[in-house]
DNA sequence: TGTACATCAGTGAACGCGCGTTCACTGATGTAC
DNA sequence: TGTACATCAGTGAACGCGCGTTCACTGATGTAC
């Protein structure tokens, strides 16, 4: 190894860390391999030591991001004094989320967009996905059975993300807000068990 | 008026209806006019006698498809036998949606594209949002009070479109399945007036 | 300890290509006489 | 009714530009002796 023990890795993660960020801000379509690597101070030719293609790096940031959110998630639940899932909808559905796109979910910026990506991306998707409901579905009332469990937690994900995309696209501050406070209600209507008639 | 009158008029139509499936298909940053045009049955050039340009389109193209599409969401609530709400559900959360976002809503395919456009796009988006909103508010139980049925109509819009892009998104047909199914039960709960506590 | 060498992360110019947009033009049509 | 003309929707080549990717190179570093 010639330089520092990990520098290259440091150098991966911020790229990929960049890449997070504008991907969510721009879209992925909208970021070029070359101002992504200006923004990790670096010049367009070295991206290829780190990814083999865009689409790789696609693929990686889905990845790393998805569990950083996951993280995220965690953290402001095990925060949160009451229930848990409490916190949760008041951490993702704040203003500041709406407001951050770029330092926010990869789910809530990005989605639509994943649903056109290869094959590989949307595996990786579909895994990190499926760990961030089982996290939320950990916070749900006890009582509820597996598969009721599962899909209390896809619907209670879905509705959060798909309100944060309304919220976001709205030009008008408050109806945005009013998307925002009626789909931190609905979460957590759709989180109490008298809704679980499966 | 050299030709048949009107003629103008429906080549424009066929150019906005070929970028609005091609939009929801490829995402509006995957789409070049160039072969848009070319798929409308014309050539590149022609573009700029119909459009002041791609933002334009684009523009045109939300505000058309979201018409038509609360158009569809209309016809599918007077067809439907009990309710209405029922049969929208049943209609927008529909495998047939899922599997084909060329011909479906363009909120479950580009919400979170639409969010990052120019100011004059996201307006027409807002007010053609809000006509279908005040669609949705009208089908829910009487008993509601104007922001409450308003709100309802919001959390149920949001509900439908983040299920539809979960749903889009994950490449495991049994999950995928599972969580419109979910998506159904969700939407629907929230119609209901138990949950009316605003 | 000092020097020669091998490594390889990062540089920057270049590739072919498709992008959004412009523009001189063509040729089918409706109108004027 | 027949002919000359004006219109303008649509053509297709060209513009500068940024895209993803390749590649010969540089130069700071750790290693070998």
């Amino acid at each position: 190894m010639r330089y520092d023990k990990g520098r290259k890795e440091e150098t991966r993660e911020r790229i990929l860390d960049a890449a997070a960020m504008r991907f969510r801000r721009d879209g992925i379509d909208g970021v070029g391999v070359a101002s992504l690597m200006s923004e990790a101070g670096l010049t367009q030719g070295g991206f290829y030591n780190h990814f083999e293609s865009k689409d790789a790096l696609v693929r990686e940031v889905v990845a790393s991001s998805l569990r950083e959110s996951r993280n995220r998630m965690d953290a402001a639940i095990e925060a949160g004094k009451h229930g848990g899932i409490e916190a949760l909808v008041a951490f993702y559905l704040s203003a500041t989320h709406r407001d951050h796109a770029d330092r926010g979910c990869t789910c809530a910026a990005l989605t639509m967009e994943i649903a056109r990506t290869d094959a590989a991306t949307r595996r990786v998707f579909t895994e990190e996905l499926t760990e961030s409901l089982a996290l939320i579905g950990a916070h749900l009332p006890s009582a509820l059975k597996p598969k009721q469990r599962r899909q209390k937690a896809q619907a209670i994900f879905a509705s959060m993300i798909g309100t944060l995309a309304l919220a976001r696209a709205v030009d008008d501050a408050a109806l945005s807000d009013e998307i925002l406070a009626g789909g931190r209600r609905a979460a957590l209507a759709l989180a109490q068990p008298s809704e679980a008639a499966a």
